[in-house]
DNA sequence: TTGCAACCGGAGGCATCCTCCATATAGTAT
DNA sequence: ATACTATATGGAGGATGCCTCCGGTTGCAA
């Protein structure tokens, strides 16, 4: 998985370091034990008082989103490269699957994060909307093959899967989850 | 809606007064605010201590499973009422129809009551497994008469219902949520 | 009226989130 | 090297919410 270190404003090389760590932690944290990480267990992992896990992430949701974005990079760069598969609706399917799978391996981060109403300009706001492009291209492509509906939006297909994530979070099951993903793809299928 | 008043093991007078207005309080709460109630709040307006409140419904989950009772009775009853409709498939789809609405309207309780575990035997099990059997013959009679694909499960159907309504919690858009649904239904179809 | 089992209620323990600020330090200017 | 300062640190502690415990209260049967 591509390490997205943002280069941003100047900061102290002490500073640096420990966003690194930090953010480091909490995604080996969110990876083990899904997104309800405890912020004080992370601050202590990764060797730093909690008031410095706060400044570099001031609300929890900030330290989700930069722990996501690297995962909305990879989907983005996963749609570009199924862009030439030769079955488009395959390459569609491939790909809702990994944003199934995704969901399910963070425990739901990525629709904790996805579900959130970003501020426009926001780095991860950015990430979320040119993966959603990268993915709009394969749907368009199965659009186009005549092989998915034309009314079907992208968005509501995406939210669907994130919504199967969240309803199968407390009580996971994996033949649960494969019915219904499958119920989705009947739906938007010509 | 039916007050299910279960007169259980005989309680004295005022304790049977205050579990009535506990969970009136928590009604109106979950209806007005969702399902991420307080639970010193509700203690509070309906007039009681907390420790009141906690032996009547020793957990969080308890209270809201009771507030959800009647809803699902509701639900089955509806369920039954449309089993003699004309049209088998609008008859499933308006009853799925309500499983969102009341989701939506509950502020996702019933979806948070529908995601759990419940121990064999529970008041809410019973109910929730009456519901989905009276649900179920309504899905029957769409297969029956060829308007449902034969493999659908009811149980995922429910699921990815609530799903929407989960995915939907933060950001309530009723447009995303009418066009997740339609694809659920075009899901189901043959 | 009396006795007691059932019931009440809120103080307080525990977990978690987040803020504040006295202290420490990296980087720079001299 | 030394001093200086903007930047960063970290943990004490306030706020919130869940839940338990137990001394005091009360319905109700005799």
């Amino acid at each position: 998985m591509s390490e997205a270190t943002v280069t941003r404003a100047p900061r102290r090389a002490d500073a640096q370091r420990n966003y690194e760590i930090i953010l480091a932690t909490a995604r080996a944290a969110i990876a083990e034990r899904g997104a309800n990480i405890v912020l004080e267990d992370i601050a202590r992992d990764a060797g730093v008082g909690i008031g410095t896990l706060y400044r570099h992430f001031p609300t929890r949701q900030d330290l989700l989103e930069a722990a996501f974005l690297d995962e909305a990079l990879e989907l983005r760069a996963r749609a570009i490269a199924l862009a030439d598969a030769p079955s488009t609706f395959d390459a569609l399917v491939s790909w809702l699957r990994l944003q199934r799978d995704f969901g399910a391996h963070g425990r739901s981060m990525g629709a904790a994060v996805m579900n959130a109403k970003h501020t426009e300009g926001t780095e991860i706001q950015i990430a979320c909307a040119s993966m959603r492009d990268a993915g709009a291209v394969l749907l368009q492509h199965a659009q186009a093959a005549g092989e998915v509906r034309a009314e079907v939006e992208l968005v509501d297909v995406l939210r669907l899967i994130h919504g199967i994530v969240l309803a199968n979070e407390q009580a996971p099951d994996a033949r649960r989850v494969e019915g219904m993903f499958d119920l989705v793809i009947a739906g938007i299928r010509t």
